[in-house]
DNA sequence: CTCCTGCTAG
DNA sequence: CTAGCGGGAG
């Protein structure tokens, strides 16, 4: 059992499977959509669903808070969940527009309390918090998505059951720069999707055998 | 805890 | 055919 960090995990992520330019899209607001999109759905499914909206409104968040509520509906319909997640479209975008879309002034305003802000959005719970505060607000968070606690648990770190136990757990060392927070986001995914779907498919890994040492 | 929804890998 | 997705609300 060898042990390693989480800035070693990282590296080591990187180096076998190489940069993935996580989140994969054009502008911000389409990583919004995107993030919404993705909830408990596959990636198949999500990127429909961003294209549909993309072809109706370019991304432009008045175009998308201007379509009638149906047919934002129709739109995303394959992500599945579509009346929840045109709720959750509707409620981030609007609630951007009435801070003047300045991103870097939200952040200004809220500082520490902006992850409190965002939950109070409808369709915005914590994970999908955490992946604003990360790609949108360029703050160096860590996302415990489903892969992330399955990789930890395989890692040997416990009490990643629930959200608020991991988050109490686990925090990015002090030394990720917010690209490689977001890189390591992006790796923790592919990995998930090749090592951590079926069983034994961990074990056969590069990263079979390690244990992740959590700071405390 | 249950419900919300579409899609596909197995 | 069902299980399970890069969750969230009530």
């Amino acid at each position: 059992m060898q042990e390693m960090t989480q800035y070693e995990l990282f590296h080591r992520l990187l180096e076998e499977m190489g940069e993935t330019g996580w989140w994969p899209a054009e502008s911000k607001v389409e990583i919004v959509v995107g993030a919404i999109m993705i909830q408990n759905t596959t990636a198949a499914n999500a990127e429909r669903a961003v294209m549909n909206i993309g072809q109706a409104t370019q991304f432009d968040t008045q175009a998308i808070l201007d379509l009638p509520r149906e047919e934002l509906e129709v739109l995303v319909r394959p992500a599945g969940f579509y009346k929840n997640k045109s709720k959750a479209v509707h409620s981030v975008l609007h609630w951007f527009n009435e801070h003047d879309n300045d991103l870097r002034g939200i952040v200004r305003k809220y500082e520490s309390h902006l992850r409190q802000e965002l939950l109070k959005l409808h369709g915005v719970g914590d994970e999908t918090a955490d992946v604003l505060l990360l790609y949108i607000f360029d703050q160096p968070v860590f996302v415990s998505d489903k892969y992330a606690q399955k990789l930890y648990t395989e890692l040997g770190v416990t009490g990643m059951d629930n959200y608020k136990a991991m988050r109490k757990k686990v925090s990015l060392d002090e030394q990720f720069t917010t690209w490689e927070a977001q890189e390591f986001h992006g790796l923790i995914d592919e990995f998930g999707k090749i090592y951590l779907r079926g069983k034994g498919n961990f074990e056969a890994s590069f990263l079979a055998g390690y244990q992740l040492k959590i700071e405390e």
